[in-house]
RNA sequence: UGGGCAGUCGCCAAGCGGUAAGGCAGCGGGUUUUGGUCCCGCCAUCCGGGGGUUCGAAUCCUCCCUGCCCAGCCA
């Protein structure tokens, strides 16, 4: 068969780790099985996609890229009372948005119904399938435990033209919901439950978002999946690893019909992310609850919240090339994502100077009246990104945090006496300080050296403190929103008992600090724009942000080898 | 107590009979107008445990231990 084509979007370049599934589509390609590969990710469009299926749709795109093969997008839809078109439309937007392009290979599982329920006529006239009128309980009932057999359904052996007319009245829409199903006929002995007899076609008076209401039944994701993969020609069909059971039940159907290929299904272990919760139905409770405003506040680990938060979709491909490809169930430190976001940012964002929680500084020996307008590199590693004026003055704003009136050893920020340079601006000292009743500076006083303009002096003296800061009558309010783990638990496995995830809530997953001002430059930012705040992290402006409301979201702070430091030493 | 799968550094993860890759985290040092970045160095005599095969085992055999998944007309 000819390769049919299909733009992949390319990444940067990178050395494939060796993982089982590419060991196995190399002995595939050596063998001469396959003369080039096919994969798909498959989501069931009744949610939004997450960090998890993040993991998933790099594995497949990126195994079709990396083999020169291709990658389908199929919406797994054979559930209409579950399914949307508002979730396939935002599955495609965030597939898009990683990076990925399945081209002309959007395919539906809704598709192949017609199909479908050709082969399952195949199933009955071999004797293979057949009408059970038992109820669901009853089915339950029949299955036996897992350590006991099941029994055979009395319905079992009817004949092939009453199973046929049966089944036929299925589709016709004769039977009510619930009181029939079609069953393949395999064994109610085997010790894995999912080859006792099941079901395959479902009555379900429901509308489906694609086919209206041409169908009364519905197939089965057991029976759909391996069918749509054999149709599609998929030559590895991944997923993972609770179907590693339903395996057999996959080839079972592709070696009892006339399919036109035989994928193979390979399973690997799913994402765990510390301190984060991936199940949909958890994370749909978490919005409907109001612990968070909605899927794409930016505390959640869905696609559309991490778009927001500003994270960069090529951080998160470089994160699931880290992760690695495996079979062990695993929770991978959040740490790992973080690293993938600072590296990525630190080459894009550029550089702007804000204080979160400003105290007044006055430079007492410069001029009143006077405003300098200093150059300031917008990102030092990358020297293309030019240069942008930074207004200065007498009167200005620095950091709460970068001044200490009983420095410990070791400071090298603002105390008393002690000279430290303003960024991109002059060497000052700090000569008073202003206090409230309750000892809470509340005004600093300071004097400039006027040779240290640009933030270096001739004498070449050390100065090996560094703040930000920004000129008080320039600057402009903005509001940033500090994010932090939705959860205090790490890892969800480890829950304790009786305790639910509302258990683990942080309370103090958003703050927002009531008074921080940024340089004037800031005005100019457009929604989702990324920057480095200096010295305090990265922030992406908002969707709520405006020219004259700016708001931005804290993607991750910078690394602080300093507080941990002085965490340490008390 | 049935079946399936997995156990290699704090967290991921290569390794496939020839004597433990790499990343993150951590630690130490250097550069630095971001205590950021960058650079250098350190970080598993040992691969869940016990036996065995072999000149040689994380890799093969065997017994055991631990963890995860399966009894939807969900996917």
């Amino acid at each position: 068969m000819e390769k049919p084509e299909t733009p992949i979007t390319e990444d940067k370049e990178r050395t494939p780790v060796s993982n089982f599934i590419r060991n196995i589509i190399d002995a595939d390609l050596e063998s001469g099985k396959h003369n080039f590969i096919i994969t798909r990710f498959p989501p069931e469009p009744n949610g939004f996609l997450h960090i998890g299926h993040a993991k998933s749709i790099c594995l497949n795109f990126g195994l079709a890229r990396d083999y020169d093969g291709i990658c389908h997008l199929r919406f797994d839809d054979t559930n209409p009372a579950k399914e949307e078109l508002l979730y396939v439309q935002s599955i495609m937007e965030d597939v898009k948005w990683l990076g990925f392009d399945w081209g002309d290979k959007l395919f539906y599982a809704s598709d192949y119904f017609e199909k479908l329920y050709e082969y399952a006529e195949i199933l009955i006239q071999d004797g293979k399938a057949y009408v059970c009128d038992l109820c669901v309980e009853e089915i339950a009932e029949y299955r036996g435990t897992l350590t006991e057999p099941g029994k055979n359904s009395p319905y079992r052996e009817r004949s092939v033209t009453e199973n046929l007319s049966l089944f036929r009245g299925m589709r016709d829409g004769l039977y009510p919901e619930g009181s029939r199903s079609l069953r393949a006929k395999i064994d109610m002995a085997s010790p894995n439950l999912n080859m006792r007899d099941p079901v395959i076609y479902r009555i379900k008076m429901t509308e489906h978002h694609r086919t209206g209401d041409k169908w009364m039944i519905y197939p089965m994701y057991d029976y759909t999946h391996p069918l749509s993969d054999a149709l599609e020609m998929i030559t590895h069909s991944v997923c993972t690893l609770e179907f590693e059971d339903h395996r057999p039940l996959y080839d079972w159907f592709l070696d009892n019909l006339p399919v036109p290929s035989n994928p193979r299904q390979i399973e690997f272990a799913r994402l765990n992310l510390s301190y984060t919760m991936m199940s949909k139905r958890l994370l749909l409770e978490l919005v409907e609850s109001g612990v968070v405003d909605n899927w794409d506040d930016p505390r959640m680990p869905t696609l559309a919240g991490m778009r927001r938060r500003g994270i960069p979709p090529a951080a998160i491909r470089d994160f699931a090339d880290r992760i690695g490809v495996a079979k062990a169930n695993s929770v991978v430190d959040y740490e790992l994502l973080q690293f993938c976001v600072r590296e990525e940012l630190n080459k894009t964002a550029q550089r702007v100077m804000a204080v979160l929680d400003p105290i007044p500084l006055t430079i007492e020996n410069y001029p009143a009246d006077q405003v300098e307008e200093l150059d300031a590199d917008n990102n030092p590693e990358d020297p293309s990104a030019g240069k942008r004026k930074v207004p200065f003055g007498r009167e200005l704003l620095v950091e709460r945090e970068d001044i200490s009136l009983d420095p410990p050893k070791g400071w090298f920020r603002l105390a008393p006496g002690k000279e430290v340079r303003l960024k991109h601006a002059y060497y000052i000292t700090l000569t008073r300080v202003e206090q409230d009743a309750d000892g809470n500076i509340t005004r600093l006083f300071a004097t400039y050296d006027p040779d240290s303009r640009g933030g270096w002096s001739q004498d070449g003296r050390k100065v090996k403190g560094t703040i930000h800061w920004v000129s008080a009558p320039h600057a402009i309010p903005i509001t940033a929103r500090l994010y932090d783990h939705l959860f205090t638990l790490a890892d969800f496995s480890k829950m304790e008992e009786g305790k639910t995830f509302h258990d683990y809530i942080n309370p103090d997953s958003l703050t927002v600090p009531p008074t921080a001002m940024a340089e004037p430059s800031l005005a100019q930012a457009q929604k989702g724009d990324s920057f480095q705040f200096l010295r305090l992290g990265y922030f992406t402006a908002d969707y709520d942000h405006l020219p004259d409301k700016p708001v931005f979201n804290r993607v991750t702070g910078l690394r602080d080898t300093w507080s941990r430091k002085a965490g340490r030493k008390g």
